[in-house]
RNA sequence: GCCGUUGUAGCUCAGUGGUAGAGCACUUCCUUGGUAAGGAAGAGGUCGUGAGUUCAAUUCUCAUCAACGGCUCCA
């Protein structure tokens, strides 16, 4: 007998060898109908596997994640038999779980899976699920596993096996497939009720683009139709709040083919906001003690062999031009400017810390396939600062670019982010990072305690710093799911040395100054599509391109529409009036669909009682007020940027 | 850059080997209507671009450009 110990500190007696399946039946039918896996002492294993030791047991359903993972995982061989069937001598690489789905990357040889072919493997899934077929566990050594791939021709199994050890391979069949795993599986297939195949794409073999392209099926499965269902409306949702979707609707920004890829042009609305958000950068840099600069968007190619840019990051900048026997490069990163208007006067350690701020023009060739709506551009507009200061002034400096960031996350109520702070590795020290073993050490101290002490969330990652210094990323996602980073923070210790950067210390001694960058709203271009997501379009007062619309009920009242709309114009609120012949149904709901945050409604009483009726976008009306006091209360609304939540 | 898909009116989309259609938007007229679509008429497209096959191409083939879904990349 073994003693199994449970969740709740219940310990009870079984038979050696008795699986998670049997103890999860001896509790209830109806939870082993449910169990997807187990977690035996802290693994995740398979429901049917024999315990044969005394453990602490957790059994996993469709609730926990290890669940849903093993979930996906056994949906993903489940695939892979389906595809094996219809294609046979297919190869399989691997065929991972995913936050939500799974994939299997595959090597088809001549043949190839569309998307139009996704139904039918749909089908084959569905019909080999039903046989609810049960995933068997078997142990292997090295060697048998090897003859069998090697008779099988199945260079990519051979390649997985070359970094196992004997006495640690499995195999897991269901139905008529077979494969290498480590598992774990769910029960059986009938577990898998509803599929839904999202989309096939090609992935390069182990992510290496000079490696061959496998054929990549993405799919997710549920346990229940309604799930997918559900699912499926989700992502139909998240579709309405896309950015680039949002940004055509409500006329923010366009792109045209004669323009170029990656190239915005910004319309009327989308300037607004520019605007708004560099007003809210220069007070908030103003009171900071930041200095604007301006520069221009071309420069010569020694700044960039200078700055080490050159030829490290050639291939992302547009090539050059060549003007009276000299390259100029648009540029792609407004430091080396910076570096130069910090050098072009002398400066003593009382100049310091010195920071200089601008909206800086930046272009950057990134490759076509990258391209992606207002998120991934060619042409930006970056929120870049460069702090120049002494190394005891650092950690102050640093603390207050953070509290900076996060001023900024609560007006715009960015609450869903994860600060990265990447370091280096030191044996890449010298090749891939400065070779300042110490600094660095020093740097990433000093960043680390100041997020800790701000109480700011953050995770580090190792080998992930930039050339010259740690970095912190503030990394989002878009409502489809992608990962960006919207604003970086970066320590720069490599910089200052190679423009020969220097301040007099009170010693009367020259020094270089350590650098940040900062850029906490990133880029116009990815900020305003991050803030379209975030607000689903319906933007807060002080951002929104129009804040409030006056609708007549009727051309009799036009005079004191347009009376209305000039007391709101002299206090500085955009607003327009309909002065369309329509009804005020029709009125009211294109304003709503344009998502202008206030409507005013105005008809004969109204204008006798020198009144508005007032209707908030979203939420209806909000009944009658006096002209001043509404005039007050979105004054205030817009000067404080309240969130309007 | 790589794999796959798509490209028809301002927008969303239907359609065809014999040079095109809907809804919304737009223009004009009627309507002056109280909180999410009043009515009528009209205008608008070299069917992404270039080449090929064909008596004939928007439709088939190839190339190219762009967008989309991924991969790779992302100081």
């Amino acid at each position: 007998m073994i003693n199994i110990s449970f969740p709740d500190g219940a310990v009870r007696q079984y038979e050696s060898g008795v699986s998670a399946l049997d103890i999860a039946k001896s509790i209830s039918e109806g939870l082993a109908r449910k169990v997807l896996a187990a977690s035996v002492n802290g693994q995740v294993w398979d429901a049917t596997r024999p315990i044969t030791e005394d453990a602490s047991l957790k059994l996993l359903t469709w609730t926990d994640p290890e669940g849903q993972d093993t979930f996906w995982h056994s949906s993903a061989h489940l695939m892979a038999e389906a595809v094996e069937s219809l294609y046979p001598g297919v190869k399989f690489w691997v065929g991972p779980a995913l936050d939500k789905g799974f994939y299997y990357d595959m090597d088809l040889g001549d043949r190839k899976i569309t998307e139009e072919d996704l139904a039918a493997l749909e089908k084959k899934m569905t019909e080999l699920a039903r046989q609810s077929n049960r995933y068997i566990r078997k142990e292997m050594p090295k060697s048998e596993a090897v003859a069998y791939f090697t008779e099988k021709g199945d260079e990519y199994k051979l390649d997985l096996l070359q970094n196992l050890n004997d006495g640690e391979i499995t195999f897991y069949s269901q139905g008529a497939f077979t494969d290498l795993c480590r598992g774990p599986h769910i029960p059986d297939t009938g577990f898998i009720k509803a599929i839904k195949l999202t989309n096939v794409s090609g992935a390069y073999w182990k992510g290496d683009e000079k490696n061959k392209m496998l054929t990549r099926v993405y799919g997710v499965t549920f346990p229940n139709q309604k799930e997918l269902d559900e699912y499926t409306t989700m992502l139909e949702e998240a579709k309405k709040r896309d950015h680039r979707k949002l940004g055509k609707e409500l006329s923010i920004f366009t792109m045209d083919e004669d323009i170029g890829p990656g190239l915005i042009l910004w319309m009327p609305n989308g300037s607004i906001i520019i605007e708004e958000l560099e007003k809210l950068a220069k007070e908030t840099e103003e009171e900071a003690g930041y200095k604007r600069v301006v520069t221009p968007h071309i420069a010569k190619e020694n700044l960039y062999l200078t700055s080490g840019h050159l030829p490290y990051y050639q291939d992302s900048m547009f090539p050059p031009m060549e003007l009276d026997g000299a390259k100029y490069y648009l540029k792609a990163m407004n430091c080396p400017h910076h570096h130069k208007i910090f050098d072009a006067e002398q400066k003593s350690y009382k100049d310091l810390p010195y920071r200089l701020a601008e909206y800086g023009t930046c272009y950057r060739y990134e490759q076509s396939g990258e391209l992606f709506g207002l998120m991934r551009v060619r042409c930006l507009h970056m929120n870049d600062a460069h702090i120049y200061c002494t190394k005891e002034q650092f950690a102050a400096e640093f603390k207050a670019v953070n509290d900076m960031y996060l001023k900024y996350f609560e007006i715009f109520g960015i609450e869903k982010y994860v600060m990265r702070l990447s370091l280096h590795e030191p044996s890449k020290l010298g090749q891939k990072y400065i070779n300042e073993p110490e600094l660095w050490l020093e740097t990433e101290e000093m960043v680390r305690q100041v997020l800790k002490e701000s109480g700011t969330p953050f995770v580090e990652v190792p080998d992930e710093g930039a050339f010259y210094g740690p970095k912190i990323d503030v990394q989002i996602w878009s409502t489809i799911g992608r990962e960006f980073t919207l604003a970086t923070n970066q320590v720069d210790f490599a910089q200052g040395r190679r423009f020969n950067l220097s301040y007099t210390n009170k010693d009367n001694a020259p020094e270089t100054p350590l650098i940040i960058h900062r850029a906490p709203l990133g880029t116009h271009e990815r900020f305003i599509g991050f803030l379209l997501e975030h607000y689903a379009g319906k933007f807060p007062v002080w951002l929104a391109p129009l804040q409030v619309k006056v609708l007549p009920i009727s051309d009799k009242f036009m005079d004191y529409a347009l009376d209305v709309q000039k007391k709101l114009k002299r206090s500085g609120v955009r607003v327009e009036v309909d002065d369309r012949q329509e009804k005020i149904g029709k009125k009211i709901r294109d304003t709503e669909l344009m998502k202008v945050p206030y409507m005013l409604v105005v008809g004969e009483k109204e204008m006798s009682e020198g009144k508005l009726s007032v209707r908030r976008q979203g939420k209806g009306d909000l009944g009658s007020q006096d002209i001043h006091a509404f005039i007050d209360m979105i004054v205030d609304e817009i000067e404080n940027r309240k969130s309007g939540e």
